[in-house]
DNA sequence: CGTCACTGCGCATACGTATACAGTGGTCCT
DNA sequence: AGGACCACTGTATACGTATGCGCAGTGACG
């Protein structure tokens, strides 16, 4: 291995010069640099980045914690993370929260193996989250949040468009609602849930308990719940689903099943994933500004590494009602 | 920060002795270890990775390049990788070969920041690629593969199974066929291709060359391909897509224009990807046993990374093709 | 009682980089 | 002419761990 002291003696300079003149520090004359940067094309210098890390305390490297990574609603955030720190010049760890995940990445964020951590599937039961979060580790949420958690936090506006979901059916309608949530802790699934039922009082629409269903945030969620549903003698003429994966299993369970989407039964999902515009599904659903709330988290990473005790920001983004075939492409109208 | 000195001071031991007494290397008595390791829970030591690392020469971490991690073949790649890796107390560094993709991971493999690559996008006119080779960087490729490229390799049978479509078509009497191929120098697009081609010619399929367009592995591809091919007076009454991707896409063209899939047209895909058997497409497939291949994937790297000099390996695993709706579930008629 | 094998532990060092500090030579100003 | 200042470079050290080597102590055995 060719150090920066062999690129040293080769260009007649001192260890430090290299340093210096590799890091862009500046205060190296242009011929030294010159001399330096041949030595080292000449030899093939390669910088050890553990080296590196060892010596700046940092590495340059954040961690990143999502759900089932076949959830297609994640591999979407994975790609705005990585166009995101790509252009930064950092790295990405990925855990799945399925194996090793929460443990993993606290870990490794208490042996400096990374600067920082961005998760995406908090609950607010996680308590090795809270003990990391009392060491001062650098953690930022996003799309899931936990309110009062001690750390910087990016989401959407899940009531908010929920709320909007069951107005849009009320508007049409289709006053008897069923609701598939999500499962656990998550945010989301309290939030959406939440706001569509406080909508859905609002505006008229009845929800039935037994019309409200777990789908997991999974395909076959979604298909259990949108059948159990309709075992019911009087069934929903319209059903929300927490995210587009169980919408699309709602929607199998609904063609199944012989009805017709959207005349028998109106399905809004969540989360605007690439299928739902496909053509078999032409789903009507919520679209989040994914890269932006991305970008934001990164962000609001970098500059709690930057500065640890920096006060806490909470921001919200605003989402998108995307009207399509599941709902008969009928506009929304509400206020703009 | 608590160092694995101040551990030592506080148990009265040296330095040695306490990174001896963690890291399990034996040597050490019943009761210095109880010490040190009370000592290092009272101080809430952790272990620096980069200290470690510059240490022993090894990260314990690997990188994966994948192409969009939105196509959903790669997110169970990555999930039975992250499997894999969590067994063996290794990480993941993440690149989507989009951005930094190739690029980046090479340079990190340069700056030891990593053990070895797993390469799932390779294909043969990546030149940096070859001058990592060159250098003996550590490298499996996995998926796709690159023939006489010198490192370790794991794919599956795509021309043998490509090949069993073909005569599965026949063996139906669906002797007209198209081909919606992958894009670029992917040797899955290839095989694929030249498998599928060589079937037909010899179970007397006619596939015309204007029925063989490029579907690009992806959902608009394969619509749009679906879609030239059926402006032909004579449509073709089968069609056998590159990857599960595309023959969404194609299915949905085929419902687009009014078809019935299977009576008017089957279609088959690749990979076998979860919404495969979604009801919505039930769709005939090849399954490659992506857990199995990565497995041995990490395997071959790890070796290799022991043992630089080893010979290199090119193992292909055996596929399997998963008859449903798509194709009216006929049942394929050749030898077991 | 001397030799030897063996266990348990400390000493010292190396990994490769970044940076505080000090030195050197030169330029410019008074 | 004598500082003062500046630009540039070298010296030395620290980051935190793993490990080869040597030394002391113990028990076994002849």
């Amino acid at each position: 291995m060719v150090t920066s002291r062999d690129v040293a003696s080769a260009a007649k300079v001192s260890q430090a010069t290299v340093s210096r003149t590799l890091s862009g520090a500046g205060g190296v004359s242009a011929e030294t640099r010159a001399r330096v940067l041949a030595a080292a094309a000449e030899l093939g210098y390669e910088l050890n980045h553990a080296a590196r890390t060892m010596r700046t305390q940092r590495s340059g490297t954040i961690g990143v914690v999502v759900d089932r990574v076949t959830n297609p609603f994640y591999p979407e955030v994975i790609e705005s993370l990585s166009r995101t720190l790509d252009d930064l010049d950092l790295r990405m760890i990925l855990w799945d929260s399925q194996g090793a995940g929460e443990k993993g990445a606290i870990q490794a964020i208490g042996h400096k193996m990374i600067d920082g951590l961005i998760f995406t599937t908090a609950t607010s039961t996680s308590s090795a989250l809270t003990t990391a979060l009392k060491a001062g580790a650098p953690l930022v949420l996003v799309n899931r949040v936990v309110e009062g958690m001690g750390c910087d936090q990016v989401d959407s506006d899940n009531a908010v468009r929920s709320s909007q979901v069951a107005h849009y059916f009320a508007a049409a309608g289709r006053t008897r609602a069923g609701l598939i949530t999500g499962s656990g802790g998550a945010s989301t699934a309290h939030d959406r849930k939440e706001g569509f039922l406080a909508g859905a009082a609002r505006h008229g629409v009845d929800v039935p308990d037994e019309f409200v269903l777990d789908g997991r945030f999974s395909h076959s969620g979604g298909y259990e719940a949108l059948r159990a549903i309709f075992e019911s003698p009087q069934p929903p003429t319209a059903v929300f689903c927490s995210n587009d994966l169980s919408a699309f299993g709602a929607v199998d369970a609904a063609r199944s099943m012989g009805l017709t989407v959207p005349d028998d039964l109106w399905i809004v999902g969540y989360d605007d994933v690439d299928m739902a515009s496909w053509e078999s599904f032409s789903l009507t659903t919520v679209r989040q500004p994914v890269e932006e709330m991305v970008r934001a988290g990164v962000h609001l990473l970098l500059e709690r590494i930057d500065n640890p005790k920096k006060s806490w920001t909470h921001q919200r983004f605003t989402s998108e009602l995307i009207v399509r075939d599941s709902t008969g492409r009928t506009p929304f109208p509400g206020a703009p």
